[in-house]
DNA sequence: AATTTTTACAGGAAAAACACCCTTTTCTTT
DNA sequence: AAAGAAAAGGGTGTTTTTCCTGTAAAAATT
């Protein structure tokens, strides 16, 4: 891992080069890369130890794979590596997600520049860095009765996404290399488990919680 | 009108401080200063004509005035002020509002750095700039044809609205009072008009296009 | 007033979705 | 090693969706 460096991942190409330009004029910080998604990352990471980064700055909404997979492929695979989610989102369940995903801190793209500088100080210094905001967030979340945040399995992930989709349970089979009738288990399954009654409440579902991005 | 100047308009004060760090390093331009939404950005137009630049960049979503609508207030009072949007959207309806409004191009948030110079480039050479997207969107929108900008009807938006939801076709009917076999018909003409296989299609375009909000 | 378009509805058939109940295999975990 | 959970698959039957081809009345155009 290389001390202050700065990975970015943002599927918005212009964003990301545009905060790297700004991350860099932070004399004390240097961006190794930026990437288009979280498949990019693991791509990177797998490639070089050279890669490992100290500071990842993650955005949320992206496709192929989310903010929330790659904190949490991180967090398993580099858990030193330190995620600071970068967003837009300013929804309590998106903040708590990335939070047990493994990210330390959460920052809404609306702050200045200073504030983003600070952040990362603040990271590499003590290993931590919250605004007011996710601290309120955790305060009613450890005293309250929130936390109806219910987990999935990787194969249950992958068969939602396909279910928003126009393809058929079957042709969903054969993309997974799966019996229909292992598809009819998994759909059974998460119908009762979010407490719905057909596949469009499941489609629903899986958008609201950014499962599948449009 | 300051030549070579340019202003960025966006709610999100990180990027837009990060994109003027980006425009200034074209060492053509210079950024007069940035704002948060179009009312701002009406203000300063007025305060001096200092202020007045030569490029506006301009996001659409904001609060308060949003791209369109200050679009529109450009194009009335500094007609001569270049406006370029730069958004996340790519949605035709909203390329189209953009371009009526008077933007002179529209660029997505995924583009690369270079990308965005040659267009500012083009822009103070020949008043001008449009990506593939927007110039194909333009040629079909010319020779007619292909309806991007599709129309629906009353019932078929009510229609639609509870094909998002977990409803049956036979409940939708009930709750519309109508026939279940004129749901049918709503539903095979609204398969063939947005080239959709099933109900999923239709649940996402809905989404997509703010038809049903989650 | 005549014509066209829209809206509402029907029957029937095939495909897909949904519901339940059950078996085997393969991992973990203890 | 035993227990238990997770993953994959099978059987059977019902319901819903989807895709056709039509018809008839109402509404809008001309």
């Amino acid at each position: 891992m290389i001390k202050n460096s700065v990975v970015i991942v943002d599927d918005h190409t212009l964003l990301s080069q545009a905060i790297a330009g700004m991350v860099n004029t932070f004399n004390k910080f240097k961006v190794l890369y930026t990437c288009k998604n979280g498949q990019e990352l693991v791509d990177k990471f797998n490639a070089s130890p050279q890669n490992i980064p100290d500071v990842v700055l993650m955005d949320i909404n992206m496709p192929i794979m989310n903010g929330i997979e790659t904190t949490e492929w991180i967090e398993k695979n580099y858990s030193y590596v330190n995620v600071m989610a970068l967003s837009v989102e300013d929804e309590d369940a998106t903040i708590i997600k990335m939070l047990k995903a493994g990210a330390i801190g959460y920052l809404l793209k609306d702050t200045e520049k200073t504030e983003l500088e600070h952040a990362l100080n603040e990271i590499v210094e003590n290993g931590f860095f919250h605004t007011k905001n996710v601290t309120n967030l955790l305060m009613n979340s450890i005293s309250g009765k929130n936390d109806h945040s219910i987990t999935f399995k990787e194969r249950e992930i992958t068969f939602m996404k396909l279910a928003c989709t126009e393809l058929t349970y079957k042709e969903i089979a054969e993309k997974m290399c799966l019996s229909p009738k292992t598809i009819d288990g998994y759909r059974d399954v998460l119908f009762t488990k979010l407490n719905v009654k057909n596949r469009v409440g499941l489609v629903t579902y899986a958008i609201k919680n950014k499962i599948y991005t449009l």
